[in-house]
DNA sequence: CATGAATGAGTCTTCATTCAT
DNA sequence: GATGAATGAAGACTCATTCAT
């Protein structure tokens, strides 16, 4: 994600299902990669390499290094959003404690489904177009969890956007800590049970006073 | 932070006034680089030329580039954890929600004291040489946090180095969406509002029935 | 042009219908492209792909992509010899003057006959390979001149064939000079007068006093 | 000069000592690998380690391949182009025979100077970047050419520009001719002899009737 | 001590050529 | 026969680092 952005987009549609399989390896291949190479070691030769092809294939299905990071986090970032506006639309209308229960516990299965890969598109996303993208993705999440505040029968949010990003993002922070390993061992056991325990003393205090 | 991790201390000690000038310096020039041109365009030719000097002279002071973007991160994580240890040195033995507030404030003062700094340094802190120090800065900060809990009066928490973890990185989810640009405009100006909100939301659920 | 000479010869000879198409198809492609991308943007698929097959395909006709640049390059060499000879031919025994403004026209006809692809050419002829061929059709165009004004009745050549190199070559300059372009405009259109201007001044040179 | 033209000016100014010859050594060391190895496999690599020196030097000196092919060439024809004005400059106001026969040796002369250089830059003259070079260097001779043919006491040309162009390239094609072996053995012998007819008889044309 | 030219390993990327389908 | 995905050698270019001046 170093360069100019230029096109980004993958090269061919993967379509048929030896195409999906190369794209695949690669995915994986790349987040393997960055794993254990960082960031400006994850290098398209080494990438191929990995997914047992040559550099000549990885360049058939991405123009460039960047459009191939790119297409990771991308398909990352839009699993987690996927999952966390499903969680969303499932809980509306219903009271804010379990909205905060389930947004914290919903975001929490798609962060560490798998850890690994969750861990090494940080690098991705920080760097110049990774930012691009994740703030997309953000935006998205965003507008759900707004969406569903707003649906609340008992609370009431006089900026349901900015209490939505405070409470992603609080959500996020911890998260990546652990993800990053800036955690004492132990720590995962009760994560879910912290948060849940933030985002609901949290969303409770707009609740109305009955 | 490429490369082998090697020495990562700088070269001569900062003692002399012109060193502590010149090493002043670079860590502006690299701020400032890393800024405009992103960490893979950070390049000591660069952070050399900008700081008005040559290259030679920049390794006069660091013995390769990783040590100098370590350096700048570590006196950046330094600042703010030491911001964040005076205020809960301060705050010992007041009220849960005295030190909430005095957390957030004091934490949002440091972090967005020059944000230019601080956002710049996510890409460093993302590659492999930084998440060893800003596990070192969180590991400091979330003692001095844990310390301060323990002390308040009115509450108790029964394992007060997770409930610092999660108040530490629940502030620091949102103030890095901020800064990365991940939130809309506006969001700036109710961010302290919130973070005391939701801070204080946490460390409540810990207090005592009186 | 690029590589070790090894066979520049075509794979199949093109007796039947279809192969006569496709190695049309190909040479027409391979002009294009050459117009279009330089010498160096003219790759095997590029002109395979222009010319509506698969590169599996143009390698059926030619062992490699010098063999088809060779193979381009001489079939309009060739042309344009064949029609000086067949020039030179005719004007035999005529007296110097038709001759020089024979030669001027046919040539002229022959290099404007495709301004195009004699252009696009050059880059061809200049690198290695193609200066072979070049060289070879130079050498038969300048025996056939040199043949015809042996035979002129009213001049004396001592020297015909050097006579007929430095005639061949007076043309060749200004042809080219336009082709390329360095020239203003307007020059084509005086420039066939001013070539059998010029060849005739030169030709009389050698006219027996009477 | 096969891509885009990017800056095509070199990147530091030679003034120094040590420069120039730095430049100087790249120059010849191209027009080497130029004659040896054609365009094609003119590489930066190879340019670097025939001037003895590494591919980063060569880098500090020019931004890209296509601006070491162009400063060569353009040297090259501004010397030439150079010699020629000053030919052209020095027989103004004489007799057309007698500049007929100054510019035929001074053109011959200037190319003949390094056939190698001048047989070598004809690739790089024949793609993209190059061909504008030579189109500005052409437009300096004819223009010198043609101010010489006005100043002609005995003679009146009605479009000295045409005229100039015309006699310019039937010097080139000869020459170029014999530079890149077009041409039979002791051809060059009699290339001077022969240039300076051509063109006598040429220009004489325009001679006014006494 | 400062300088900045020189080095060259290491990146990304292209493209001629092959060969399984 | 045709196809076009896969290969991988090779080229352009960068930049951390050193060292002669």
């Amino acid at each position: 994600m170093d360069s100019a952005p230029a096109s980004l987009k993958p090269r061919k549609s993967p379509v048929q299902a030896r195409s999906l399989a190369t794209v695949g390896a690669l995915h994986t291949a790349t987040i393997q990669v960055l794993t254990r190479q960082g960031l400006s070691g994850c290098t398209t030769t080494r990438v191929a390499e990995r997914a047992g092809m040559s550099v000549g294939s990885l360049y058939q299905y991405y123009p460039n290094r960047d459009a191939l990071l790119a297409a990771v986090l991308d398909k990352h970032l839009d699993g987690v959003a996927g999952a966390v506006e499903h969680a969303c639309r499932i809980h509306r209308d219903q009271p804010v404690s379990a909205m905060a229960s389930a947004l914290a516990t919903a975001f929490l299965a798609a962060k560490l489904h798998d850890p690994q890969e969750s861990k090494a598109l940080y690098a991705v996303a920080a760097d110049r177009g990774g930012a691009e993208l994740a703030a997309r993705a953000h935006a998205r999440i965003v507008a759900a969890i707004a969406a569903m505040l707003t649906s609340a029968p008992d609370a009431r949010f006089d900026d349901p956007s900015t209490t939505a990003t405070i409470a992603l993002n609080a959500l996020i922070g911890p998260v990546r800590a652990w993800l990053e390993g800036h955690a004492q061992a132990g720590f995962e056991a009760r994560l879910e049970e912290h948060l849940v325990r933030l985002l609901t003393a949290y969303l409770e205090t707009y609740r109305l006073r009955p």
